[in-house]
DNA sequence: CTGAAAGCGCTAACAC
DNA sequence: GTGTTAGCGCTTTCAG
């Protein structure tokens, strides 16, 4: 260590100890006697001694670190769930280490990679929205790295997973535009082969079967880089309000592209004739113009769940083979944007 | 390593090599022999061989990595900073480790720590606002550390910092408010002791005496926790009003306490009434009702400067003894939140 | 041009 | 209860 010198080394010579007694003196090892540790620990303690981790890492193949792999950061449901993360990995003792894949399948990769010949002890993940091909945690995940996905998931690996009941916030998004009297509701959301993206499909068109309205399918637009690119999200808008079945409603899934959206809206002036809804965590729905009516998922909780059941893998003494997938509730929270201003109510039945 | 087994010894046994050859065949050396190289080099790569980083870590005392520290990546700031961060250090193969301080010195102490002990080549910091004492910042830069301050400085270490032009951005906003014929004009920010409240403070003042308008203390409110505590900044609202000196505008530092200050003032529907602006980098400004005039910072420049100068004292051959601090311009973007709609607009000359 | 050996900091058999 | 030694994966003198 260039800066933080002090090794067992020095301790042991120090103290005319051999390294391994000093070792086990400082890891408490039960061979040896009451007065050695002391002094080992008081001296270490004097000095200020710390282990190298790096040391540590290559002779026990662990690190205590875990990897997380999100698309990005500045989304504020993945700021919010590695805040989750964070909370409790910080009290176990494990680092995190988080990297950004930016949505793109090869970044991750290599990320993966990284993160892996650290020998981190556990891996995280929220899939970008360009992996299709997921062989490549296959792989690892035979080889026995522990891994949870959330958010995104895949179905073909049997893991533990954690995301929010992504079926029920759409149907519930979808079903609070249709008792507002809007029939003609539109989808704009991520790449199809997402897990979000089917399971937000799926409560959409169940809320449409519920209340028997049929599904158009010129009525759902894919942007495949998640609202990356804006230019997808305007595309979708124009195609959607040129179209001969043009939309009275918007449903967004997915943080990036719900704002970008919103925006594009209000900015063609849509706002009124529209209704909008969408994926988002913002904590700034509030003050937008109209105020925002969002389903919000529970991301801290569901960072926490993921990274206690991360921590559990890495830690149990036996190879896991029941894996469970944990689901949590999504909250709607009504505000003016999906508000019908110009029909009037139509009421429908729950 | 558990997932990725192959090291340079099997490569070594299968060609009937010494490991060292192979080292040297794998860095290119030039003391190996053309076909060797090549022998070396093709059955590496047919078997997938990746370097340990890990062991080179220890061996080398350097990792390829470099550590970033910020209070918290939810915050736009720093989320486009770190992207700035990375775009630059991707390409140079140098990764990045991100954490947070979540505005904790403590917390900041524990992740540098554990970021220098596993040899990062150097560390990307802007302080957390509790961070009072920068000794132990000190002691390691002095060891030789490579650091790189950006956004929130101090002053006592000399070495490369990158700033947005803080003063200039707080005059700007400043002064626009007194454009917009506003008065008594109330300042929310950060910790004292941080040096873009500092900045910002001078900002602020140099503007009002510019104009003639007194300065008054009482229209100075410090949030020590930056936002992160929205008590702090009810109560700095809540006394501001009811004190005798109302202000009839309010301008705030950071992005958190924007934010927060902002929803406290729509939520008490002082928004006719009070202009408002502040420093903060959402992408999101225009979306708010009434929208949001910010000084925003060039915060994907200053991350992608911050890198640049910490690689240049990285890899620099002779340590560096001639250090800059990099100032950026911020831009002021006027929106509806700071005009004066009660007030006819009283003429101010530059 | 290539190999043997030491060593980075630490742990864990295996002695004694 | 404590010391000796080997080894994690890699680089780098030092020999040849």
């Amino acid at each position: 260590m260039k800066f933080d010198t002090v090794t067992i080394k020095d301790i042991a010579k120090a103290l005319n100890l051999s390294t391994s007694t000093v070792s086990r003196a400082l890891r408490g090892s039960y061979e040896i006697s009451p007065e050695t540790k002391k002094l080992v620990l008081e001296y270490a303690e004097q000095i200020n001694y710390r282990p190298n981790p790096i040391a540590l890492s290559l002779k026990e193949r662990r690190s205590r670190a875990i990897g997380v792999v999100v698309s990005e950061i500045a989304n504020t449901y993945f700021s919010q769930a590695i805040n989750g993360i964070e909370s409790i990995a910080y009290n176990k003792g494990y680092h995190v280490i988080i990297t950004q894949s930016h949505e793109s399948q090869e970044r991750e990769k290599v990320n993966v990679q990284h993160l892996v010949s650290r020998s981190v002890d556990g891996l995280l993940v929220s899939l970008s929205s360009e992996t299709s091909d997921i062989s490549f945690f296959k792989e690892l995940h035979e080889k026995g790295l522990p891994i949870v996905f959330f958010d995104r998931i895949p179905d073909e690996i049997e893991t533990h997973k954690v995301v929010a009941n992504n079926y029920q916030g759409a149907f519930d998004a979808t079903e609070h535009l249709i008792f507002q009297g809007f029939r003609n509701i539109a989808h704009i959301t991520s790449s199809a082969f997402l897990s979000i993206t089917k399971e937000r499909l799926r409560g959409y068109k169940n809320a449409l079967e519920k209340h028997g309205i049929p599904f158009n399918e010129t009525l759902i637009k894919h942007c495949n880089h998640g609202g990356m690119i804006v230019e997808e999200v305007e595309e979708a808008v124009n195609v959607l309000q040129k179209g001969e079945n043009k939309p009275d409603a918007i449903f967004c899934a997915g943080d990036r592209i719900t704002m970008v959206c919103f925006g594009i809206i209000k900015e063609l002036k849509l706002n009124k004739e529209l209704g909008f809804t969408g994926f988002t965590n913002t904590n700034l729905a509030h003050l937008f113009s109209p105020t925002l009516t969002a389903v919000r998922q529970p991301a801290f909780e569901i960072g926490q769940v993921a990274i206690e059941h991360l921590i559990q893998i890495i830690e149990s003494k036996r190879p896991i083979t029941k894996f469970e997938t944990k689901m949590l509730d999504t909250d709607l929270v009504v505000r003016e944007s999906s508000i019908n201003v110009n029909k009037e109510k139509i009421k429908a039945k729950l």
